[in-house]
DNA sequence: CGGCCCGCTTGACCGAAGTCAAGCATCCGC
DNA sequence: GCGGATGCTTGACTTCGGTCAAGCGGGCCG
């Protein structure tokens, strides 16, 4: 809360936030003019950020660690809507638009967070209107992300999502690679929509395509198969007697 | 295409307009610079407005008809995003960043459309910077849409969210009522993430809480009965024996 | 009028994924 | 080392919802 605080950030930081869609647009003088208002946060684990349909009065920038977005349903259990890393920029639109955070936020691992204010960045936009610009910018990433996730659970199976979540994460496109898992298999599994039974499951699927699992690491035996696995249509996916043969024990 | 085409816009058109979170924050010089760029457009039932992944050139605000947002899935069936009628505002996000278009978007009836040119916000926002915050603010609703629709997609059943639907059509919020479907069933069933069989199966269910169907009419007996409904765990819904009774032939 | 297409409903069937419960490993504090 | 918490896996069972196929009713055209 104090105001001109020695607000330190590193170069590796501040390039982070240069690459960032929300900042890399802005001009020198904008971009300083941001950092003095913001203020350099350290979290624990699972500390809460903000919560749903509370007034969005900062939106935060992810320097280091994991945060998730997510709803609490009336069964109790979250739908996570995002999982963010490094460079990720988090409830920035509906903190620039004046409403509440439509979601709850959340560290979960111990993070270093940029959190800015809202009132001044809005003040800011009068005298450097390219700020409007870039939020819509990073804002539109979010959208499609989420219309990428819609998509995903209407079309997809289970051991497809998580097919298509390993190659996100997966350093090549083709040939083999060994991955290891970010964070915890429960939030992966609350990512990808499911429970982690189903994600146990799922990962079992895809020993016929060449993953293997171990503890939180993936061995992937062809990242170009496992992308085909991802895309083949519902079902299908399991008729083909190609990969039901794979099936068995080997 | 033609430039300064005498644009004619009615009293109520333009009430509509001012109604939108998109442009009700506009001050009136700017609203008429918008304006002064945009096409009115009458477009059949079917017409394609945009295609994904195609350059963002233009957004669309609905003055009268439906329009659907959607994807085509591998599978060759489509994956609704969202369905849209008068005062929404289509695909402004991708827009005015300068991106593609994340999805398709097409009229499912005959329609009344504004089509705004992009390139000449963006210019427009120099000289008005609140031009970017009211566009944050319409794709803060919008990504607030999106996570509703993964919140519902994840933690209901298909009853459920046709409950959800059906309330959201309602004139009132309890006691009785009937409701004229806004559009076909068969685009209902994507809007809520399901087959047409299943959405006709849904409607059974609801019975057991007093909902009858009839040709596109529904008959609601108690809307506060259809919410409580639609907010229930998972599963629980089923289980209870309170709504088990109540689904024998009546 | 008769034929046809289309949107919708129904029934039979099956695979995907949630629930419940048990089992197992790891990590931690005492 | 022991007891307990936690996170992950496994198995048996159930439900949800998709698929396929048939049937029905309305609108349209020849």
């Amino acid at each position: 809360m104090g105001a001109s605080d020695g607000l330190c950030i590193s170069q590796g930081d501040l390039a982070a936030i240069r690459a960032t869609p929300m900042f890399c647009a802005l001009p020198p003088r904008a971009l300083d003019a941001v950092l003095a208002q913001s203020e350099l946060q350290v979290r624990a684990r699972r500390s809460t950020l903000f919560e749903q349909d509370e007034p969005a009065t900062a939106f935060y920038l992810v320097l280091e660690g994991w945060t998730k977005l997510f709803r609490m349903t009336v069964g109790g259990d979250e739908a996570v809507v995002g999982v963010f890393s490094r460079g990720d920029c988090l409830a920035e639109a509906p903190c620039l638009a004046g409403g509440n955070y439509p979601v709850s936020g959340e560290t979960v691992t111990e993070a270093r967070l940029l959190a800015v204010p809202a009132r001044r960045i809005i003040e800011l936009n009068r005298s450097s209107p390219e700020i409007g610009l870039a939020m819509l910018a990073s804002a539109s990433l979010h959208l499609k992300r989420l219309v990428d996730q819609i998509e995903e659970l209407k079309a997809r199976t289970g051991p497809q999502r998580l097919a298509d979540f390993l190659v996100g994460l997966a350093p090549v496109a083709q040939g083999p690679c060994t991955i290891a898992l970010p964070y915890e298999k429960l939030l992966i599994a609350g990512r990808l929509g499911m429970k982690p039974e189903s994600l146990s499951r799922a990962f079992q699927r895809l020993r016929a395509v060449g993953v293997r699992i171990n503890q939180n690491t993936v061995a992937v035996g062809d990242v170009a198969r496992l992308t085909e696995f991802a895309g083949r249509e519902r079902l299908m996916a399991f008729k083909c007697p190609a990969f039901r043969a794979g099936c068995g024990s080997r």
